[in-house]
RNA sequence: GCCCGGGUGGCGAAAUUGGUAGACGCAAGGGACUUAAAAUCCCUCGGUAGAAAUACCGUGCCGGUUCGACUCCGGCCCCGGGCACCA
């Protein structure tokens, strides 16, 4: 055996040997338990950073874990290889997005390669291969029959300077992010997937995935189910507003209502109101993002109609306001100053009335003056009928007066909106549409497909360049074979990430979008990724399971078994990126100290869900256990003795000891591994016990046996984190097979029976001494022995015992 | 603004079901080995007081429940993620 612990060379012939061996590439085999373990795929954005190494790794564990139980194991990876980051490299530095992505992907492939991850590479895939996304388009063109895709209006932030769509990441400020232009809200005609179809089946699934309660908490939150009513306000002169309202007990209090800048009531108005038409045009200057329109202040202008409340008839004017969105619901809200905040906001702002009609529950006034009074426990008050009534009573009560007079009906409302799949852009799927004069949009047959994107393009500055390239727009037709337009839009990238993990249970397939082996795969048994995907590309995802369980393609309800979202890699308390210049690359790191170094110091930083703080100096630390490890096993395989077989019964104090440590760490690293996922743990426990067998200090033939066992199970509890050390230690010390496929190691119960243990004893709950009783002492000798203790007795001196707690095997606690 | 997390030594963290706060590692200080350095090994290491034994304080802040709270409850502060065209 060598001297020196030399990863270079050893992690070079571990991966020699796995890939000419073909270690990783699997079959289906019913006779054997599958288990897909699935990391989220990276966007090739040109080298791997830490949040990837993170992710891949945490990925490997569990896999190669999962393959020493037994398991036929599935670990493939690919490319999210669609979208913006490549058109912006093209204006940057003048290369097609193409040749930008096949590069980034053949460099960071080899960077996966270094690190030792067990992928299947003969499955690879890169979303943006037409042989990925033709069976995208050809799904789409069946979601257009079933009628799930549709068209229609939605807003999009326009950067008048340039004439082009931005993403909102391009907007800063209220600004496009390369000319300053202030951005205008456009409306433009663009393809959605009917996802509120699916909402109750999304909220309802939830319940059967063995995911974080936060990320269910959140999609949960975001689709966003809730009981109201759509009530009709008269409009004299004008059609009726109708808005959707949950707290139909408040319409008493209701005092304004408020409409979006594209409403057609505002429209008209502005026909004849310059004031109202300078209005509307400032109110698309705003961004169509959420969070900026929540954050902007509220402003507002009052047509000069009225609506009429239909509880009581009172007249109720009519405002603009910039808050209200035309997309989202009626495009028209009833307001109630004085149980909503926005309201409140609004109304003290513009004098408009406050009316009070909740009252506190237990009577206490409430000021108005300071805000707005916010609760659904509390009794209607200046409500009519409805006063006294409890928040559920009111509800019904005026849901069913208001059903009664037409003047309004109960309904389930969704938070959540289609599903908007077009996007302006060049480097994405073409998305699959003809669009002719006389026909409309045109689905392209099946026979026509792909719909392959021109890779071979220059980019001209700003806009996607398909949409002037006639080769690709000129098209005929399928209908009625007149020359007709080819879509220029493509799809948005969630698309093509809401199904690669099933088509990588099909490599080779050119025939059908999914086959057979798919069930045999998916769904996944275990997904890890970042938390920053816990709602978008995780709700996509189910969403399209289930319609391709639909479609009959495959036949379970949701695509992801168990989830795990990694938590970020931060340096200096934020989130490693290029723009704060507080990147470490983790290339150089493996360069230096080797892959299994990298691979075992994120593993213990921190758990897998938890922030990780990157330090430098912890890497040292890591690499530092691994030559300890090293040199260990070493000086035990230099010393030849004959093998001796490990009798429990005849072994001395040390070496009871000795493996009492072992089998008690192989038992908590098995939960850590299994049920935990605490690597880090997981690895503490490994570092305490190769402190102890270095200080065990035992020449004779058991301790030498006890010492091999001791070594032969550190090494396979490591293996999945350190696989190729443990590769080479593993054949060091005398195993013929392949530690890949070895048996997870297994607790000896025998050697975890114990004569005696510690007995804390507390006085008034503080830690006061220590006593050693032999095991399974009754409580009362517990107590007896407590309190008779010359520590504890100097302590409680003539003081009254008043209570004694005993927890047996574990402490005394004495109150005094 | 809304939804979801997090806050423990100089630093990363541990404490799994309410039961010994700080395991394991980093950094730092001291020592051994060495011509020297690196590497390696040994010791110390939450704060205050003390020579020490020990005592008191200590898990973001304020309050509560309990024999006992990092852990449970109420209220706040700060940091991070997401908010539908970044992926």
């Amino acid at each position: 055996m060598d001297q020196q612990y030399d990863p270079k060379l050893l992690e070079a012939q571990a991966q020699k040997f796995w890939s000419d061996e073909s270690q990783f590439e699997v079959r289906e085999d019913p006779s054997k338990e599958s288990y897909y373990c699935l990391s989220m795929f990276p966007y090739p954005s040109g080298k791997l950073h830490m949040g990837h190494v993170r992710n891949y790794t945490i990925g490997d564990v569990i896999s190669r874990y999962q393959r020493m139980l037994g398991k036929n194991v599935l670990q493939p990876m690919g490319w999210d290889a669609f979208g913006l980051p490549a058109e912006n490299a093209a204006i940057k530095n003048n290369v097609p997005p193409a040749k930008w992505t096949y590069e980034n992907i053949d460099y960071m492939r080899s960077q996966l390669k270094l690190l030792g991850f067990g992928y299947d590479w003969s499955r690879e895939l890169a979303t943006c291969k037409p042989d990925y996304y033709r069976w995208e388009q050809w799904f789409f063109t069946r979601l257009m029959e079933k009628g799930i895709a549709y068209k229609k209006t939605a807003p999009v932030n326009w950067c008048p300077h340039d004439q082009t769509v931005l993403a909102n990441e391009q907007v800063v400020d209220g600004c496009c992010w390369r000319c300053d232009t202030p951005v205008e809200r456009r409306e433009l005609s663009q393809w959605f997937l009917k996802i509120t179809d699916y909402a109750d089946q999304l909220l309802d699934d939830l319940d059967t995935v063995d995911w974080p309660e936060q990320v269910k908490t959140m999609q949960r939150n975001w689709i966003g189910r809730s009981e109201g009513m759509e009530v009709e306000f008269e409009v004299p002169g004008h059609e009726a507003l109708s808005v959707y309202t949950t707290r139909p007990d408040t319409l008493y209090g209701s005092t304004f209502m408020a409409i979006a800048a594209e409403h057609p009531l505002a429209l008209k108005a502005a026909e004849t109101n310059p004031a109202i038409a300078a209005f509307i045009r400032e109110c698309k200057t705003t961004n169509t993002a959420e969070a900026a329109l929540e954050k902007m202040e509220k402003r507002g202008i009052a047509l000069d109609i009225n609506a009429v409340n239909p509880v009581n008839g009172e007249t109720m004017p009519i405002w603009i306001a910039n808050f209200v969105l035309m997309g989202y619901g009626t495009g028209a809200i009833m307001s109630v100053p004085a149980h909503d905040q926005r309201d409140w906001e609004f109304a003290r702002k513009y004098n408009i009335e406050i009316k009070q009609v909740i009252a506190s529950i237990d009577g206490a006034e409430v000021d108005l003056e300071q805000g707005s009074f916010v609760t659904k426990e509390g009794v209607c008050c200046n409500s009519g009928v409805l006063d006294g009534l409890d928040f559920k009573a009111a509800f019904d009560k005026i849901a069913d007066q208001l059903v009664q007079q037409n003047k309004g009906k109960r309904q389930v409302n969704f938070r959540l909106r289609d599903w908007g799949v077009s996007r302006q852009r060049y480097w994405g799927t073409p998305i699959p549409i003809i669009n002719c004069d006389d026909c409309g949009a045109v689905p392209v047959p099946e026979k026509d497909l792909p719909v392959v994107l021109p890779e071979d393009i220059e980019f001209q500055g700003i806009g996607s360049p398909i949409k002037t390239m006639d080769s690709f727009k000129k098209a005929t037709c399928p209908s009625c074979g007149k020359p007709a337009e080819r879509e220029t839009d493509t799809f948005d990238t969630f698309m093509e990430s809401s199904w690669y993990y099933s088509r990588y249970a099909c490599p080779g397939q050119d025939q059908t979008m999914l086959d057979a082996r798919a069930d045999y795969w998916a769904p996944v048994d275990y997904y890890i990724g970042g938390i920053e995907h816990a709602i978008l590309h995780l709700l996509y995802a189910r969403f399209y399971h289930k319609l391709m369980r639909d479609e009959g393609l495959v036949n379970s309800d949701e695509p992801f078994k168990r989830l795990l979202t990694q938590g970020m890699v931060l340096k200096d308390g934020s989130k490693m990126s290029k723009s704060k210049g507080n990147t470490v690359d983790p290339q150089a790191l493996i360069d230096r100290f080797g892959a299994d170094t990298v691979r075992l110091f994120i593993m213990f930083a921190a758990p897998p869900e938890q922030s990780l703080e990157w330090a430098d100096a912890g890497v040292e630390g890591a690499h530092r256990f691994l030559k300890r490890l090293w040199a260990a096993i070493h000086d035990h395989t230099e010393q030849k003795q004959d093998s001796t077989q490990i009798n429990s019964a005849d072994l001395n104090e040390a070496q009871k000891a000795m493996r009492y440590k072992l089998h008690e760490t192989i038992k908590k690293v098995t939960d850590d591994y299994g049920r935990r996922l605490t690597f880090n743990t997981a690895i503490a426990a490994n570092m305490e016990l190769l402190n102890t067998v270095v200080k065990f200090s035992d020449d004779s033939s058991i301790g030498h046996a006890i010492r091999q066992e001791v070594f032969d199970n550190m090494v396979l509890m490591l293996a999945p984190i350190i696989p190729h050390l443990c590769h080479r230690l593993w054949l060091d010390l005398g195993h013929g097979d392949v530690i890949l496929d070895a048996v997870w190691p297994q607790v000896d119960e025998t050697a975890l029976v114990q004569d005696s243990i510690e007995l804390v004893v507390q006085v008034n709950g503080k830690l006061r001494a220590k006593i050693k009783v032999s095991a399974d002492t009754d409580k009362a000798s517990c107590e007896a022995m407590a309190v008779n203790n010359e520590q504890i007795k100097k302590i409680i001196g003539d003081q009254i015992i008043r209570k004694v707690i005993v927890v047996p095997n574990k402490l005394v606690n004495i109150v005094i």
